[in-house]
DNA sequence: CGCATTATATACCGATAAGTATGAAATCCG
DNA sequence: CGGATTTCATACTTATCGGTATATAATGCG
Protein backbone atom coordinates (compact mmCIF):
# COMPACT_ATOMS: atom_id res chain seq x y z
CA UNK A 1 0.00 0.00 0.00
CA UNK A 2 1.54 3.62 -1.04
CA UNK A 3 0.45 5.82 0.96
CA UNK A 4 -1.00 8.62 -0.79
CA UNK A 5 2.24 8.83 -3.76
CA UNK A 6 1.33 11.77 -4.89
CA UNK A 7 -1.35 14.23 -5.40
CA UNK A 8 -1.49 16.49 -7.72
CA UNK A 9 -4.49 18.68 -9.20
CA UNK A 10 -7.38 19.07 -7.21
CA UNK A 11 -8.01 16.77 -4.39
CA UNK A 12 -11.13 14.22 -4.54
CA UNK A 13 -13.54 15.35 -2.17
CA UNK A 14 -14.83 12.00 -0.58
CA UNK A 15 -13.34 8.53 0.38
CA UNK A 16 -13.37 5.98 -2.19
CA UNK A 17 -14.11 3.69 1.00
CA UNK A 18 -16.59 5.39 2.98
CA UNK A 19 -18.45 5.45 -1.07
CA UNK A 20 -18.20 1.83 -1.99
CA UNK A 21 -19.43 0.97 1.43
CA UNK A 22 -22.40 3.00 0.65
CA UNK A 23 -22.70 1.36 -2.89
CA UNK A 24 -22.61 -1.86 -1.50
CA UNK A 25 -25.83 -1.08 0.91
CA UNK A 26 -27.30 0.00 -2.28
CA UNK A 27 -26.37 -3.06 -4.69
CA UNK A 28 -27.39 -5.78 -1.28
CA UNK A 29 -31.25 -4.25 -1.10
CA UNK A 30 -31.57 -3.70 -4.71
CA UNK A 31 -29.47 -6.34 -6.66
CA UNK A 32 -27.15 -5.74 -9.53
CA UNK A 33 -29.63 -4.43 -12.44
CA UNK A 34 -32.40 -3.04 -9.23
CA UNK A 35 -29.63 -0.90 -8.32
CA UNK A 36 -29.70 2.51 -11.23
CA UNK A 37 -27.08 5.04 -10.67
CA UNK A 38 -28.93 7.49 -9.76
CA UNK A 39 -29.74 5.56 -6.52
CA UNK A 40 -26.12 4.53 -6.32
CA UNK A 41 -24.57 8.24 -6.52
CA UNK A 42 -27.22 9.32 -4.14
CA UNK A 43 -26.09 7.23 -1.89
CA UNK A 44 -22.61 7.43 -2.14
CA UNK A 45 -22.54 11.64 -2.25
CA UNK A 46 -20.99 11.79 -5.70
CA UNK A 47 -22.14 12.52 -9.05
CA UNK A 48 -22.10 10.21 -12.20
CA UNK A 49 -18.69 11.58 -13.73
CA UNK A 50 -16.71 11.24 -10.28
CA UNK A 51 -17.94 7.23 -9.70
CA UNK A 52 -16.68 6.70 -13.12
CA UNK A 53 -13.21 8.64 -12.67
CA UNK A 54 -13.09 6.55 -9.58
CA UNK A 55 -14.77 3.36 -10.08
CA UNK A 56 -14.34 2.80 -13.79
CA UNK A 57 -18.26 1.92 -14.35
CA UNK A 58 -21.41 0.10 -13.43
CA UNK A 59 -19.74 -3.23 -13.86
CA UNK A 60 -16.51 -2.29 -11.92
CA UNK A 61 -18.06 -0.88 -9.14
CA UNK A 62 -20.31 -4.02 -8.57
CA UNK A 63 -17.37 -5.86 -8.55
CA UNK A 64 -15.19 -3.94 -5.88
CA UNK A 65 -18.20 -3.54 -3.72
CA UNK A 66 -18.03 -7.81 -3.65
CA UNK A 67 -14.58 -7.73 -2.85
CA UNK A 68 -15.16 -4.88 -0.16
CA UNK A 69 -18.44 -7.59 1.02
CA UNK A 70 -16.24 -10.57 1.32
CA UNK A 71 -13.87 -8.86 2.73
CA UNK A 72 -16.63 -7.22 5.19
CA UNK A 73 -18.94 -9.44 5.64
CA UNK A 74 -17.92 -12.98 4.80
CA UNK A 75 -15.25 -13.37 6.66
CA UNK A 76 -16.40 -15.48 9.22
CA UNK A 77 -16.52 -18.01 6.33
CA UNK A 78 -12.67 -18.30 6.55
CA UNK A 79 -12.68 -18.57 10.35
CA UNK A 80 -15.33 -21.07 10.30
CA UNK A 81 -13.34 -23.75 8.89
CA UNK A 82 -10.94 -23.55 11.57
CA UNK A 83 -14.09 -24.87 13.88
CA UNK A 84 -12.26 -28.17 15.80
CA UNK A 85 -15.18 -29.97 14.19
CA UNK A 86 -17.04 -31.01 11.27
CA UNK A 87 -20.17 -29.94 13.26
CA UNK A 88 -18.15 -26.41 14.82
CA UNK A 89 -17.67 -25.90 11.12
CA UNK A 90 -21.41 -26.16 10.09
CA UNK A 91 -22.49 -24.10 13.22
CA UNK A 92 -20.24 -21.07 12.52
CA UNK A 93 -21.65 -21.14 9.15
CA UNK A 94 -25.29 -21.28 10.01
CA UNK A 95 -24.51 -18.72 12.92
CA UNK A 96 -22.24 -16.35 11.19
CA UNK A 97 -24.84 -16.21 7.56
CA UNK A 98 -27.75 -15.52 10.50
CA UNK A 99 -25.51 -12.53 11.81
CA UNK A 100 -25.17 -10.99 8.47
CA UNK A 101 -28.71 -11.49 7.13
CA UNK A 102 -30.35 -9.98 9.87
CA UNK A 103 -27.97 -7.28 10.89
CA UNK A 104 -29.16 -4.81 9.15
CA UNK A 105 -32.75 -3.14 9.42
CA UNK A 106 -34.59 -6.19 7.75
CA UNK A 107 -33.50 -9.97 6.92
CA UNK A 108 -32.03 -10.14 3.34
CA UNK A 109 -30.47 -12.19 1.78
CA UNK A 110 -26.82 -12.54 0.91
CA UNK A 111 -25.06 -10.30 -2.02
CA UNK A 112 -23.95 -13.55 -3.33
CA UNK A 113 -27.18 -15.01 -3.95
CA UNK A 114 -29.27 -11.93 -5.08
CA UNK A 115 -26.85 -12.34 -7.58
CA UNK A 116 -27.17 -15.74 -8.77
CA UNK A 117 -30.64 -15.74 -8.54
CA UNK A 118 -30.96 -12.06 -9.94
CA UNK A 119 -28.67 -11.30 -12.69
CA UNK A 120 -30.35 -12.67 -15.66
CA UNK A 121 -30.34 -9.83 -18.56
CA UNK A 122 -27.12 -8.20 -19.51
CA UNK A 123 -25.23 -9.27 -16.12
CA UNK A 124 -23.65 -12.49 -17.57
CA UNK A 125 -20.21 -10.90 -15.71
CA UNK A 126 -21.51 -10.47 -12.87
CA UNK A 127 -23.22 -14.17 -12.23
CA UNK A 128 -20.33 -15.67 -13.30
CA UNK A 129 -17.91 -13.96 -10.97
CA UNK A 130 -20.43 -14.41 -8.20
CA UNK A 131 -19.95 -18.12 -9.10
CA UNK A 132 -16.75 -18.43 -9.21
CA UNK A 133 -16.27 -16.70 -5.84
CA UNK A 134 -18.81 -19.17 -4.60
CA UNK A 135 -17.41 -22.30 -6.38
CA UNK A 136 -13.27 -21.09 -4.60
CA UNK A 137 -15.57 -21.13 -0.75
CA UNK A 138 -17.29 -24.27 -1.61
CA UNK A 139 -13.49 -26.22 -2.64
CA UNK A 140 -12.87 -24.79 0.75
CA UNK A 141 -15.44 -25.94 3.20
CA UNK A 142 -15.64 -29.77 0.64
CA UNK A 143 -11.62 -30.21 2.06
CA UNK A 144 -12.34 -29.14 5.38
CA UNK A 145 -15.15 -31.67 5.33
CA UNK A 146 -12.69 -34.28 3.91
CA UNK A 147 -10.59 -33.79 6.59
CA UNK A 148 -13.19 -34.55 8.76
CA UNK A 149 -14.37 -37.44 7.14
CA UNK A 150 -10.83 -38.68 7.43
CA UNK A 151 -10.83 -38.08 11.31
CA UNK A 152 -13.94 -40.01 11.54
CA UNK A 153 -16.63 -37.66 12.20
CA UNK A 154 -18.72 -38.45 9.33
CA UNK A 155 -20.65 -41.25 8.82
CA UNK A 156 -19.63 -43.83 6.30
CA UNK A 157 -22.13 -43.39 3.79
CA UNK A 158 -21.80 -39.47 3.64
CA UNK A 159 -19.65 -38.05 1.10
CA UNK A 160 -17.96 -34.54 2.17
CA UNK A 161 -19.04 -33.37 -1.30
CA UNK A 162 -22.79 -33.80 -0.76
CA UNK A 163 -22.43 -32.38 2.68
CA UNK A 164 -21.20 -29.41 1.60
CA UNK A 165 -23.54 -29.01 -0.83
CA UNK A 166 -26.39 -29.77 1.73
CA UNK A 167 -25.32 -27.04 4.04
CA UNK A 168 -24.77 -24.57 1.21
CA UNK A 169 -28.08 -25.27 -0.10
CA UNK A 170 -29.20 -24.46 3.61
CA UNK A 171 -27.35 -21.46 4.30
CA UNK A 172 -29.10 -19.97 0.64
CA UNK A 173 -32.45 -21.06 1.55
CA UNK A 174 -31.84 -19.30 4.67
CA UNK A 175 -31.33 -15.93 2.58
CA UNK A 176 -34.34 -16.77 0.60
CA UNK A 177 -36.35 -17.29 3.98
CA UNK A 178 -34.85 -13.70 4.79
CA UNK A 179 -35.83 -12.18 1.94
CA UNK A 180 -38.97 -13.48 1.96
CA UNK A 181 -39.42 -11.72 5.05
CA UNK A 182 -39.01 -14.19 7.63
CA UNK A 183 -38.39 -12.88 11.34
CA UNK A 184 -35.19 -13.13 13.17
CA UNK A 185 -36.54 -15.59 14.95
CA UNK A 186 -37.66 -17.61 12.59
CA UNK A 187 -34.13 -17.78 10.79
CA UNK A 188 -32.30 -18.60 14.12
CA UNK A 189 -34.91 -21.09 14.67
CA UNK A 190 -33.70 -23.12 11.01
CA UNK A 191 -30.44 -22.78 12.40
CA UNK A 192 -31.22 -24.75 15.24
CA UNK A 193 -33.53 -27.08 13.38
CA UNK A 194 -30.27 -28.06 10.70
CA UNK A 195 -27.87 -28.18 13.42
CA UNK A 196 -30.27 -30.65 15.68
CA UNK A 197 -30.30 -32.64 11.93
CA UNK A 198 -26.72 -32.50 11.83
CA UNK A 199 -25.31 -36.29 11.13
CA UNK A 200 -23.73 -38.00 13.94
CA UNK A 201 -20.66 -40.52 13.09
CA UNK B 1 -66.77 -21.19 -17.07
CA UNK B 2 -68.96 -19.91 -19.89
CA UNK B 3 -67.93 -21.54 -22.79
CA UNK B 4 -67.58 -18.64 -25.76
CA UNK B 5 -70.71 -16.43 -24.18
CA UNK B 6 -70.75 -14.00 -27.41
CA UNK B 7 -68.29 -13.19 -30.19
CA UNK B 8 -68.75 -9.85 -31.38
CA UNK B 9 -65.68 -8.34 -33.23
CA UNK B 10 -62.69 -9.43 -35.09
CA UNK B 11 -61.77 -12.41 -33.19
CA UNK B 12 -58.59 -12.42 -31.35
CA UNK B 13 -55.63 -14.39 -33.47
CA UNK B 14 -53.93 -15.98 -30.59
CA UNK B 15 -54.63 -18.62 -27.76
CA UNK B 16 -54.70 -16.88 -24.54
CA UNK B 17 -53.38 -19.59 -22.64
CA UNK B 18 -51.01 -20.45 -25.05
CA UNK B 19 -49.47 -16.77 -24.50
CA UNK B 20 -49.80 -17.15 -21.50
CA UNK B 21 -47.47 -20.13 -21.14
CA UNK B 22 -44.97 -18.13 -23.13
CA UNK B 23 -45.08 -15.45 -21.09
CA UNK B 24 -44.51 -17.59 -18.07
CA UNK B 25 -41.06 -18.95 -19.54
CA UNK B 26 -40.12 -15.41 -19.88
CA UNK B 27 -40.69 -14.76 -16.73
CA UNK B 28 -39.63 -17.91 -15.41
CA UNK B 29 -35.92 -17.36 -16.69
CA UNK B 30 -35.95 -13.65 -16.66
CA UNK B 31 -37.92 -12.40 -13.45
CA UNK B 32 -40.36 -10.39 -13.67
CA UNK B 33 -38.06 -7.14 -13.83
CA UNK B 34 -35.82 -8.60 -16.31
CA UNK B 35 -38.53 -9.51 -18.57
CA UNK B 36 -39.27 -6.67 -20.79
CA UNK B 37 -42.22 -6.74 -22.90
CA UNK B 38 -40.35 -6.82 -25.87
CA UNK B 39 -39.34 -10.28 -25.01
CA UNK B 40 -42.66 -11.06 -23.65
CA UNK B 41 -44.72 -10.20 -26.93
CA UNK B 42 -42.11 -12.01 -29.34
CA UNK B 43 -42.14 -14.59 -27.16
CA UNK B 44 -46.24 -14.87 -26.96
CA UNK B 45 -46.01 -13.48 -30.45
CA UNK B 46 -48.53 -10.93 -30.11
CA UNK B 47 -48.29 -7.03 -30.04
CA UNK B 48 -48.20 -4.79 -27.29
CA UNK B 49 -51.93 -3.56 -27.73
CA UNK B 50 -52.68 -7.35 -28.11
CA UNK B 51 -51.39 -8.57 -24.47
CA UNK B 52 -52.54 -5.33 -23.17
CA UNK B 53 -56.25 -5.43 -24.49
CA UNK B 54 -56.24 -9.28 -23.14
CA UNK B 55 -54.49 -8.98 -19.78
CA UNK B 56 -54.02 -5.39 -18.31
CA UNK B 57 -50.64 -4.91 -18.04
CA UNK B 58 -47.47 -6.21 -16.99
CA UNK B 59 -47.99 -6.69 -13.27
CA UNK B 60 -51.49 -8.41 -14.33
CA UNK B 61 -49.98 -10.73 -16.54
CA UNK B 62 -47.05 -11.68 -14.11
CA UNK B 63 -49.83 -12.41 -11.76
CA UNK B 64 -51.87 -15.00 -14.37
CA UNK B 65 -48.65 -16.05 -15.44
CA UNK B 66 -47.71 -17.06 -11.80
CA UNK B 67 -51.58 -18.62 -11.19
CA UNK B 68 -50.98 -20.90 -13.78
CA UNK B 69 -47.28 -21.78 -13.15
CA UNK B 70 -49.25 -23.14 -9.40
CA UNK B 71 -51.64 -24.49 -11.56
CA UNK B 72 -48.71 -26.67 -13.77
CA UNK B 73 -45.98 -26.81 -12.44
CA UNK B 74 -46.57 -26.64 -8.08
CA UNK B 75 -49.62 -29.34 -8.29
CA UNK B 76 -47.06 -32.00 -7.17
CA UNK B 77 -47.36 -29.89 -3.66
CA UNK B 78 -50.20 -30.29 -2.89
CA UNK B 79 -50.51 -34.13 -3.73
CA UNK B 80 -47.17 -34.62 -1.74
CA UNK B 81 -48.75 -33.93 1.25
CA UNK B 82 -50.77 -36.62 0.77
CA UNK B 83 -47.65 -39.18 1.48
CA UNK B 84 -48.25 -41.64 3.73
CA UNK B 85 -45.82 -40.33 6.35
CA UNK B 86 -44.14 -36.96 6.91
CA UNK B 87 -40.58 -38.65 5.27
CA UNK B 88 -42.83 -39.13 2.08
CA UNK B 89 -44.01 -35.97 2.10
CA UNK B 90 -40.73 -34.58 1.69
CA UNK B 91 -39.22 -37.30 -0.34
CA UNK B 92 -42.46 -35.61 -2.80
CA UNK B 93 -41.61 -32.13 -2.11
CA UNK B 94 -37.95 -32.18 -2.83
CA UNK B 95 -37.98 -34.83 -6.41
CA UNK B 96 -41.08 -33.10 -6.98
CA UNK B 97 -38.96 -29.64 -7.10
CA UNK B 98 -36.45 -32.02 -8.56
CA UNK B 99 -38.23 -32.28 -11.70
CA UNK B 100 -39.54 -29.07 -12.38
CA UNK B 101 -35.89 -27.27 -11.72
CA UNK B 102 -34.43 -30.03 -14.48
CA UNK B 103 -37.22 -29.98 -16.44
CA UNK B 104 -36.15 -27.14 -18.86
CA UNK B 105 -32.91 -26.75 -20.63
CA UNK B 106 -30.87 -26.26 -17.87
CA UNK B 107 -31.84 -25.73 -14.34
CA UNK B 108 -33.38 -22.87 -13.13
CA UNK B 109 -34.88 -21.46 -9.34
CA UNK B 110 -38.45 -21.40 -8.83
CA UNK B 111 -40.43 -19.10 -10.14
CA UNK B 112 -41.31 -18.01 -6.25
CA UNK B 113 -37.79 -17.90 -5.18
CA UNK B 114 -36.67 -15.83 -8.14
CA UNK B 115 -39.51 -13.50 -7.23
CA UNK B 116 -38.78 -13.10 -4.02
CA UNK B 117 -35.45 -12.84 -3.78
CA UNK B 118 -35.30 -10.41 -7.34
CA UNK B 119 -37.71 -8.13 -7.27
CA UNK B 120 -37.14 -4.71 -5.29
CA UNK B 121 -37.73 -2.22 -7.30
CA UNK B 122 -40.89 -0.86 -8.03
CA UNK B 123 -42.25 -4.69 -8.20
CA UNK B 124 -43.48 -4.74 -4.29
CA UNK B 125 -46.81 -5.75 -5.29
CA UNK B 126 -45.62 -8.81 -7.18
CA UNK B 127 -43.19 -9.89 -4.10
CA UNK B 128 -46.17 -9.55 -2.09
CA UNK B 129 -48.35 -11.99 -3.65
CA UNK B 130 -45.38 -14.47 -3.70
CA UNK B 131 -45.05 -13.88 -0.29
CA UNK B 132 -48.35 -15.29 0.59
CA UNK B 133 -48.67 -17.71 -1.62
CA UNK B 134 -46.40 -19.34 -0.32
CA UNK B 135 -47.71 -18.76 3.02
CA UNK B 136 -50.70 -20.49 2.38
CA UNK B 137 -48.58 -23.53 1.13
CA UNK B 138 -46.12 -23.38 3.93
CA UNK B 139 -49.53 -23.82 6.14
CA UNK B 140 -50.82 -26.65 5.07
CA UNK B 141 -47.42 -27.60 5.26
CA UNK B 142 -47.10 -27.20 8.53
CA UNK B 143 -50.72 -28.80 9.41
CA UNK B 144 -49.58 -31.79 7.54
CA UNK B 145 -46.27 -32.09 9.65
CA UNK B 146 -48.78 -31.30 12.99
CA UNK B 147 -50.60 -34.40 12.03
CA UNK B 148 -47.09 -36.75 11.61
CA UNK B 149 -45.84 -35.50 15.03
CA UNK B 150 -49.96 -36.49 16.42
CA UNK B 151 -49.00 -39.61 14.85
CA UNK B 152 -45.59 -40.23 16.59
CA UNK B 153 -43.84 -40.03 13.08
CA UNK B 154 -41.34 -36.89 14.35
CA UNK B 155 -39.01 -36.55 17.65
CA UNK B 156 -40.20 -35.15 20.89
CA UNK B 157 -38.08 -31.77 20.60
CA UNK B 158 -38.85 -30.88 16.62
CA UNK B 159 -41.55 -28.30 16.08
CA UNK B 160 -44.18 -28.92 12.84
CA UNK B 161 -43.32 -25.61 12.24
CA UNK B 162 -39.71 -25.50 12.12
CA UNK B 163 -39.39 -28.51 10.06
CA UNK B 164 -41.75 -27.37 7.34
CA UNK B 165 -39.24 -24.18 7.09
CA UNK B 166 -36.03 -26.18 7.10
CA UNK B 167 -37.49 -28.34 4.17
CA UNK B 168 -38.92 -25.12 2.40
CA UNK B 169 -35.46 -23.35 2.94
CA UNK B 170 -33.68 -27.11 1.45
CA UNK B 171 -35.98 -26.94 -1.45
CA UNK B 172 -35.31 -22.70 -1.76
CA UNK B 173 -31.67 -23.40 -1.29
CA UNK B 174 -31.97 -26.38 -4.12
CA UNK B 175 -33.23 -23.59 -6.41
CA UNK B 176 -30.14 -21.34 -5.38
CA UNK B 177 -28.16 -23.77 -6.77
CA UNK B 178 -30.21 -24.51 -9.99
CA UNK B 179 -29.34 -20.74 -10.76
CA UNK B 180 -25.99 -21.38 -9.83
CA UNK B 181 -25.03 -23.85 -12.13
CA UNK B 182 -25.25 -26.49 -10.66
CA UNK B 183 -26.20 -30.24 -12.30
CA UNK B 184 -29.25 -32.33 -12.19
CA UNK B 185 -26.78 -34.65 -10.66
CA UNK B 186 -25.74 -32.27 -8.15
CA UNK B 187 -29.13 -31.30 -7.29
CA UNK B 188 -30.14 -35.25 -7.35
CA UNK B 189 -27.53 -35.80 -4.82
CA UNK B 190 -28.80 -32.56 -2.63
CA UNK B 191 -32.05 -34.85 -2.67
CA UNK B 192 -30.43 -37.66 -1.41
CA UNK B 193 -28.47 -35.62 1.35
CA UNK B 194 -31.09 -34.23 2.56
CA UNK B 195 -33.24 -37.34 2.67
CA UNK B 196 -30.41 -38.84 4.43
CA UNK B 197 -30.76 -36.49 7.45
CA UNK B 198 -34.53 -36.86 7.57
CA UNK B 199 -35.40 -37.39 11.41
CA UNK B 200 -36.33 -40.68 12.78
CA UNK B 201 -38.90 -40.92 15.28
C1' DC C 1 1.42 34.27 -10.53
C1' DG C 2 0.80 30.91 -14.50
C1' DC C 3 0.41 26.31 -16.03
C1' DA C 4 -0.49 21.45 -15.95
C1' DT C 5 -3.43 18.33 -13.75
C1' DT C 6 -7.26 16.35 -11.57
C1' DA C 7 -12.04 16.59 -9.66
C1' DT C 8 -16.30 18.81 -9.75
C1' DA C 9 -21.16 20.04 -11.54
C1' DT C 10 -24.44 20.51 -15.22
C1' DA C 11 -26.29 19.19 -19.12
C1' DC C 12 -26.50 16.15 -22.51
C1' DC C 13 -26.48 11.44 -25.46
C1' DG C 14 -28.63 7.28 -27.63
C1' DA C 15 -31.06 3.28 -26.16
C1' DT C 16 -34.70 1.17 -24.00
C1' DA C 17 -38.36 0.86 -20.57
C1' DA C 18 -43.67 0.54 -19.99
C1' DG C 19 -47.68 2.03 -21.84
C1' DT C 20 -50.94 4.26 -25.49
C1' DA C 21 -53.20 6.83 -29.59
C1' DT C 22 -54.76 5.94 -34.00
C1' DG C 23 -56.44 3.94 -37.96
C1' DA C 24 -57.14 -0.24 -40.63
C1' DA C 25 -58.98 -5.06 -40.70
C1' DA C 26 -62.15 -8.65 -39.41
C1' DT C 27 -66.10 -10.36 -37.41
C1' DC C 28 -71.57 -10.37 -35.85
C1' DC C 29 -76.12 -8.44 -36.10
C1' DG C 30 -79.70 -6.40 -38.67
C1' DC D 1 -74.66 -4.61 -47.70
C1' DG D 2 -74.04 -1.30 -43.52
C1' DG D 3 -73.17 -0.03 -38.98
C1' DA D 4 -71.48 -1.65 -34.34
C1' DT D 5 -67.79 -3.76 -32.20
C1' DT D 6 -63.52 -5.73 -31.22
C1' DT D 7 -58.74 -6.84 -32.55
C1' DC D 8 -54.70 -5.85 -34.99
C1' DA D 9 -50.31 -3.27 -36.57
C1' DT D 10 -47.63 0.84 -36.57
C1' DA D 11 -46.05 4.68 -34.54
C1' DC D 12 -45.79 7.42 -30.78
C1' DT D 13 -45.11 9.40 -25.68
C1' DT D 14 -42.86 10.06 -21.43
C1' DA D 15 -39.49 8.49 -18.25
C1' DT D 16 -35.42 6.33 -17.07
C1' DC D 17 -31.47 3.69 -18.10
C1' DG D 18 -26.05 3.66 -18.31
C1' DG D 19 -22.65 6.59 -19.85
C1' DT D 20 -20.28 11.06 -21.43
C1' DA D 21 -18.95 15.96 -23.22
C1' DT D 22 -17.91 20.26 -21.53
C1' DA D 23 -16.78 23.75 -18.80
C1' DT D 24 -15.35 25.28 -14.20
C1' DA D 25 -13.03 24.91 -9.72
C1' DA D 26 -9.20 23.46 -6.83
C1' DT D 27 -4.79 21.87 -6.08
C1' DG D 28 0.84 21.20 -6.80
C1' DC D 29 4.78 22.65 -9.28
C1' DG D 30 7.81 26.01 -11.25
Amino acid sequence: MAAEPVTRGRPREFDPEEALSAALQVFWTRGYEGASLAELTEAMGITKPSLYACFGNKEALFHKALDLYERDKLCYMRSALDAPTARGVAERLLRGTLQIQTGGSDPRACLGVISMVACTTQADSIKTDVIARRASSDKALVERLERAKAEGELPAGIEPAAIATYLTAVIQGMGVQASGGATPAQLEQLVETTLAMWPTA
